[in-house]
DNA sequence: CGAATATACGAGCGTTCGCTCGTGTTTTGC
DNA sequence: GCAAAACACGAGCGAACGCTCGTATATTCG
């Protein structure tokens, strides 16, 4: 009954080993997915034996949960960048394209391990919740776009118009990561015409 | 070597219990996603044994295999009937956007477990091989709809806009899929704004 | 120093799951 | 009618994998 097995004192070391595990974790679940990582393998990226993992983690699915804070405060600090440097009601929407969408494509292309472990469909709850956050966060963040940008829509209106630009970008990010080098610019920039395209009428 | 194993002469009795366990294997493969489906599961949804399952299918992969082709065919089908019914030419682009997105809708609308097989990151090699025709055909069909549209597009940029049309369709299916009722046609004018958005600088 | 606690190891337990195998029943072909 | 082949069953094998446990070393604290 409420065995709350209180945290454990951590020394530095151990702080440590949980950063390596953690990015072990992150480069194993990006090569192989989250099924087909197996903790023996991820303990061994980590240079360490799997009876040492699970004295800092209870259990996979909490070694992906650690993963997924990690990555959520990881990408608010980029979001929160991206936002941070516009002034929504002075800049065109080029460059309010530009000036939003280039350092979280950044972000995505630098956390490779960030896309295997949340665009899978059949995701644990746990870890559905720990993303839902930062997709809340983000969807707010481009309404208050369209708040000052096109104060005429519907709240109804202005959350769907978000939760539509954001799919679109979470759509079109792999096909921008999966290109090389020219491709990739190309890519890019097609990622901008459809958000364009489709904003073009509701926000000048 | 090459072992070549003759195909059995397949009983009408066999016929049907293939496509029986297709059948379950696809509610299967819909409910609990590719890896958590057993196959003892998928033999119990049919009704069937483990031991005659393995009568039919080799192991687990076949089962999807097969029932990817299944729903190649369906979807070929789906496909040509979608686009046989327009005019290129002739129909203006919010005529051409209900002809082609509404049935290819209606398909994904019908067929739940499609997604479940084709949706996943981490996809076997050889579905990803099953897959690829389909995928090859639609975008050859939109292809030449931007040929007969725009024939001043290059060859390279053609493709790279066909392929974002497809992108853009695989992302926000799922989201009129998920939607319900009034929500769900908000959802399906929202994908084709999109779509229009996008391909209004292109085909006029 | 010595006790308490944190960190580390790795063999292997328990369970799950894809798949097999021995056996029995139905259908086909002659 | 009778053999051969297809169909059907379900207990359980073997391997994989998440995780444990007994044991040993390192660190902290008084």
């Amino acid at each position: 009954m409420a065995d709350q097995a209180r945290p454990r004192r951590r020394q530095a070391r151990g702080e440590r080993r949980m950063a390596e595990i953690l990015s072990a974790a992150a480069e194993v679940f990006a090569r192989t997915g989250y099924e087909n990582a197996t903790t023996n393998a991820i303990a061994a990226a980590a240079g360490v034996s799997p009876g040492s993992l699970y004295q800092f983690f209870p259990n996979k699915e909490a070694i992906a949960q650690a993963l997924a804070d990690r990555f959520v405060a990881d990408m608010r600090t980029a979001h929160q960048e991206a936002f941070a440097s516009v002034d929504f009601a002075a800049v065109d929407l080029d460059g309010l394209l530009d000036r939003i969408v280039d350092p979280i494509v950044a972000f995505n292309l630098a956390n490779p391990g960030f896309k295997a472990l949340f665009a899978r469909p059949d995701m644990p709850a746990e870890l559905a919740a720990a993303a839902r956050p930062i997709q809340a966060a983000l969807l707010g963040r481009v309404e208050s776009i369209f708040e000052a940008r096109a104060p005429e829509l519907s709240a109804a209106e202005r959350e769907r118009t978000a939760g539509v630009c954001i799919r679109i970008f979470q759509a079109m990010v792999p096909m921008v990561i999966a290109a090389e080098g020219g491709e990739r610019d190309a890519a890019l920039a097609e990622l901008k015409k459809v958000l364009r395209g489709y904003l073009a009428p509701v926000i000048g």
